[in-house]
DNA sequence: TCAGCTTTTGCAACCGATTGCATGAAATAA
DNA sequence: TTATTTCATGCAATCGGTTGCAAAAGCTGA
């Protein structure tokens, strides 16, 4: 291994302070432009690159924010991502990415790792089985600004980024009752998150606007995997109750469903008409194409990356905000428009 | 803020020196176990937490891995970045991720920024237009380990971890053959690029196993997206040639191409067989399922990451290996399996 | 009790950049 | 010419652990 350059390499060779290389560098007011330039060329000439461990060590701010997702890999997430790498990298931040491959007790570790980082702030989306923000209590604690985005906790004095879950649920339901089905299933996930508590929400609120009863039997409360699709898939072919409609809270697990049905006989729309959530890019590729609901996926990610940086910069204060809410909204595809 | 605990608050509380506490709290073998426990318990007492920065600084080692990856948001892509994340995690490391998007230029600029940031290894899939290796120079004559996966480069010295591209191109097409296509086009990316230059390679093999001619006009070199798709069935559809197969080297450019073929009226297998790449979850779920070439991302990311942390804790030196080629196999499905 | 050895602990320098305060130099005003 | 500002730079302490070396403490056997 060569020998680092440090700042006291240039300071020696041009026979000048460190402490006036440190300010050249950082481009400090009171250094003369003629000083800079000569420090700037030093540098280059030498090769110096700064000592990150150094500088965090005294400034007490790592430019690094970090960010807790439920799986790296799923297509909704990584999009989010890369909205956040974005945005961070253009700002001279870096990201620290972890999974808590939606367990509850990784998340928990992960957040600690975190914390014995000093990232400068973190962005959670909470797994499957998170209960309570206990586990957060020493960002909030040292003021450490916390970002919560798609899936948010209940009573987060943070600031949560989110789309209007009941609305979207609402919309996706209403338009199959217009499509004239009557009897809607729903296949969600677990409950305790508020993405699928609330898209069941905007489901019921559907239902009840056109008279249509609620019933429990309806509601699938499933892991959202190709093998929910078939076992939902089963017990719509096993029911006394012709089913006509179906809102599957996830695009992956929609197809999978159309598939199955499709396997079976059914037709797409006519029989059964489907709506799915997230707009994954298969929906459109497949046939029928799917209807889902738009999920601003990167857009989330900036924001929630953008947020964090002005907050970080002095620029903005999260501390008042509760919640940003984004657009999102019904697309109608093949799998639910029944022509008429 | 609450003031931090450090090593000296701990110290001054037991009248010991802060060299015993840090060697305690490190579980350094000088220590006795006594006091060890005394040390820990009043660690856990003030809230102690160990400051990275001033431990990196006087380390010269940061544990933290860089990648580089064309773009977060794909589904080969963050399958590995899954497979990374997981087994960095388990071994204390944490993982400083961005992506190129597919920008040569944005990647020498993320190169920089893990240089500055000074990792302790990186590991790279090289963006779209990536020319040599110059840009890696830093890390070379530094000695930092740098491992390729997936999209690597030609005379690379650093280990690469790879599948066996020409292999893949070769089966799939074989297949295609064996199927008793006459015309098969292949659907390829960036030729500078191994995996797409190499499954090209496998292809011209098969076809001249099979004694068949290869046609440059075959081969339609893309970016991969849906409109690549949509622009080569157009091709399909206008040429003078029967087309009776296609291999696409990305699953989801081959369900794009088989979704305009069956708005066209092709039957698929029977009138165009096709086959894709990398055994995206979407090839089994539509309808017909599209035949690939398994490509084992978690596996990659995994192996990637032990190989790079075994390196830095001295249990393995990558500077032996020049390749490992992972198992990867045709999976025979649907849209190219003709029935007799 | 004491030499000789092992085990435990402490001293103090170090990693490299930052920054409040002080100082010297240059520019301006008196 | 001298007093007063302004501008540019340097001094030295600081951030919080780590570690080579030395010293102290504890233990063994004679």
């Amino acid at each position: 291994m060569s020998k680092e350059i440090t700042i006291y390499d240039i300071a020696i060779s041009l026979n000048i302070s460190p402490a006036t290389v440190s300010r050249a560098l950082n481009n400090h007011d009171a250094i003369s432009s003629n000083t800079k330039a000569l420090i700037n060329a030093k540098a280059e000439e030498l090769g110096y690159r700064s000592n990150k461990f150094a500088s965090n060590l005294r400034k007490q701010k790592t430019n690094t924010i970090g960010v807790i997702v439920p799986r790296l890999n799923s297509t909704l997430m990584s999009t989010i991502l890369a909205g956040m790498e974005k945005v961070a990298n253009e700002a001279g931040y870096n990201l620290l990415i972890t999974q808590s491959l939606e367990s509850f007790k990784k998340e928990i570790s992960n957040v600690k790792t975190m914390f014995n980082s000093r990232v400068d702030g973190l962005m959670v989306s909470v797994s499957y089985d998170t209960e309570g923000y206990e586990h957060f209590k020493s960002f909030i604690d040292k003021k450490i600004p916390l970002i919560f985005f798609d899936r948010t906790l209940d009573k987060s004095e943070c600031l949560n980024i989110v789309i209007d879950n009941i609305k979207g649920g609402y919309d996706a339901t209403k338009h199959l009752l217009e499509q004239g089905c009557k009897n809607i299933i729903h296949v969600t996930g677990n409950l305790k998150r508020n993405v699928y508590a609330d898209r069941l929400k905007g489901y019921k609120q559907a239902l009840e606007e056109f008279e249509m009863p609620f019933k429990e039997e309806n509601v699938f409360v499933t892991d959202l995997t190709t093998e929910a699709g078939r076992t939902v898939v089963k017990a719509i072919k096993e029911s006394q109750e012709i089913i006509d409609g179906i809102f599957v809270t996830n695009d992956f697990c929609a197809v999978t469903c159309m598939g199955e049905l499709k396997k079976l006989g059914y037709s797409i729309p006519n029989d059964i008409a489907i709506v799915g959530f997230n707009n994954d890019p298969l929906t459109e590729i497949i046939t029928p194409s799917l209807s889902t609901v738009y999920y601003p996926g990167k857009e989330m990610g900036e924001i929630a990356a953008k947020s964090m940086i002005n907050h970080l910069n002095g620029l903005m204060d999260i501390g008042h905000t509760n919640y940003i809410v984004l657009k999102s909204e019904l697309i109608i595809r093949d799998s639910s428009e029944r022509k008429v």
